[in-house]
DNA sequence: TTTATATGTCAATAATTATGGACATATAAA
DNA sequence: TTTATATGTCCATAATTATTGACATATAAA
C-alpha cells in the first residue's frame, strides 16, 4: 500500500460520521447497506451523509451498488485488511508483529509477539 | 477503545508528516528517536515537527522521555494494537475476522477469514 | 558565566474540510 | 402522466488544522 493510499484511509476514518458508517457497513458484512437507512441509523441529513459516504468511497474503503432507487454501500474488507497490514509492516523489522499466511491458507494473520490482547476486546471463538 | 480514541488515532495518522514520523518510530523500536533526529530525516522545521509530535502523543500512538537536552520519541506498540482491534472488532459478528489469544500465550492474533495476504506485503518470517 | 544546541510555545496567516439549503436526477408508485 | 422517494451535486459559510517566524526554556560545552 502506497503511503498517500493509507493517508486517505486514516483521513477518510478520522471524521466521526464517517467512522460510525464505516462501522455500520462493518457490521452489515458484504451484503452492505442502504445510504438512506445508515442516515437515519445516524441521524444525518442526506446531503451531509452523501458527502461522507463518496469521501469514504474515494478512499477505497466501501464501494456501492445501485438498486432500484436506493444505493448500496459495502465495507471494503480487503482495503482494511492492507491498511492493518500496512500499519504493521514497519515493526517486522523490531520484531514486534508479524505477518504471514495461515497453514490452512485461507488466512491472513497478523500476530503481535510480545503483547497480551486489550482488555477492551475480549476473546473470540 | 472508546470511538473517541480511535478518531484521536486515525487523525493523528492522516497527516503526512505525522505518518512518516510515526513510521520511522516504530522502525526504530522501543529505543525511539529524538526529536531532532526525525526533523533531519524527515526535512521538516523544528517547530512544525514539534506540533505533530504533541499531535501524535496526544493520540497516545508515541511517548518521549528526556536524555539530556534531546527528546526522545518512541512508538506506543499497544495503542496500535488497540487501534487494530478497534477496526477488527465490528467484523466478528460477520465471521470476517477474529481476534484472539495464541496457543503460546504471549501473542495475540488477528485472523483475516477467506482471504489472502495482500500482494504489497510479503510473508516474513 | 557565556555561548551553542535541542526543543517547545505562541500567534497570525494560510490551507483544508465539514455543513446544510437549494436544486437536480432517477426510479417507482399512484 | 403526475407525484413521492432516494440520493446526489453545488455553493456559500463555518469550522478545523497546518505552517512558520519570533521568542522562551533548559541543558551542555567552551
Amino acid at each position: 500500500m502506497k503511503l498517500e493510499t493509507a493517508l486517505n484511509a486514516f483521513a477518510a476514518l478520522s471524521q466521526e460520521t464517517r467512522l460510525l458508517a464505516f462501522r455500520l457497513l462493518v457490521e452489515a458484512g458484504p451484503q452492505g447497506m442502504a445510504a438512506g437507512v445508515i442516515s437515519d441509523a445516524l441521524g444525518i441529513p442526506h446531503n451531509t451523509l452523501s458527502f461522507h459516504l463518496t469521501h469514504l468511497s474515494q478512499a477505497n474503503l466501501v464501494s456501492s451498488r445501485k438498486e432500484g432507487r436506493s444505493i448500496i454501500y459495502m465495507a471494503n474488507f480487503e482495503q482494511m485488511r492492507d491498511l492493518i497490514a500496512f500499519m504493521v509492516q514497519d515493526c517486522c523489522s523490531s520484531d514486534l508483529a508479524r505477518l504471514h499466511q495461515a497453514d490452512n491458507a485461507d488466512c491472513a494473520v497478523v500476530e503481535f509477539v510480545d503483547c497480551c490482547i486489550p482488555q477492551s476486546v475480549k476473546t473470540e471463538s
